[in-house]
DNA sequence: TTTCTAAAAAACCTTTCAGTTAAATAACCT
DNA sequence: AGGTTATTTAACTGAAAGGTTTTTTAGAAA
């Protein structure tokens, strides 16, 4: 199974604790302990969300005595802005429908749903 | 486990076949058979595949005698699109400084990887 | 050297996931 | 009714995900 960078990247995002993580490292470096800190769940699991975060390239580690700070990386999250980008027009689209249908209601009967 | 909606859809679009089927999708309704015909896989397996994506909002079915048409739904993907844009900034920062380096070093050594 | 602290690795468990084949539904077509 | 077509459901399987606790590793500090 020779998993996709995108796929990778997509499953990677798919947790509420590693977004969590990410949000966090988009203020700063942090080190492990400090990312395990709001979180309820044990350092190893911390240090595994991290492990996923770092094979699919949204995080980086250097080595500083003892820590590992972990620094949040750009590219697999622009990656996922570029495929989005294809549908962008296609959400544009709807949105638009929708706007042109909420005029017309307003034209035809502009008292309706005016509470 | 009450999952969130941004990872059920992330989880949902961490597949390339279904990243495949809305692809297939953007370009109009088809049909189950229709989704399932590029693929090497079984059809239940694809009819699975569908379902996840029907989970996460990301199609809407229709009925129309024994097919049942799918449709690529917008919502879903323009919430991923808000919640990558929160970070949207932090790599075109990445983006302007590497830029900035390599204008950098074509300054001090204009010759230098001209090849 | 021993001891403390930060982090990772190992071993294990349970649940979820992606696929299979075989059976069930549902709507159409004689 | 009986048969064909489109799709879903059921039952099963193997692998991966996400968590746990316990054990190692690595460096700092004594």
């Amino acid at each position: 199974m020779p998993e996709d960078r995108l796929s990778t990247t997509l499953s990677a995002l798919a947790d509420p604790t590693r977004r969590a993580i990410l949000a966090r490292l988009s203020l700063g470096e942090a080190s492990v302990g400090e990312l395990a800190e709001p979180f309820e769940m044990s350092l190893p699991a911390v240090s595994k969300h991290l492990k996923v975060l770092e094979r699919a390239g949204l995080i980086s580690r250097g080595r500083e005595a003892q820590w590992r700070p972990c620094r949040l990386e750009a590219a697999p999250l622009r990656d996922v802005n570029s495929w989005l980008d294809s549908y962008r027009g296609f959400w544009e689209e709807k949105f638009d429908r929708l706007d042109a249908y909420l005029q017309e209601l307003q034209k035809v009967d502009p008292d309706a749903e005016t509470n």
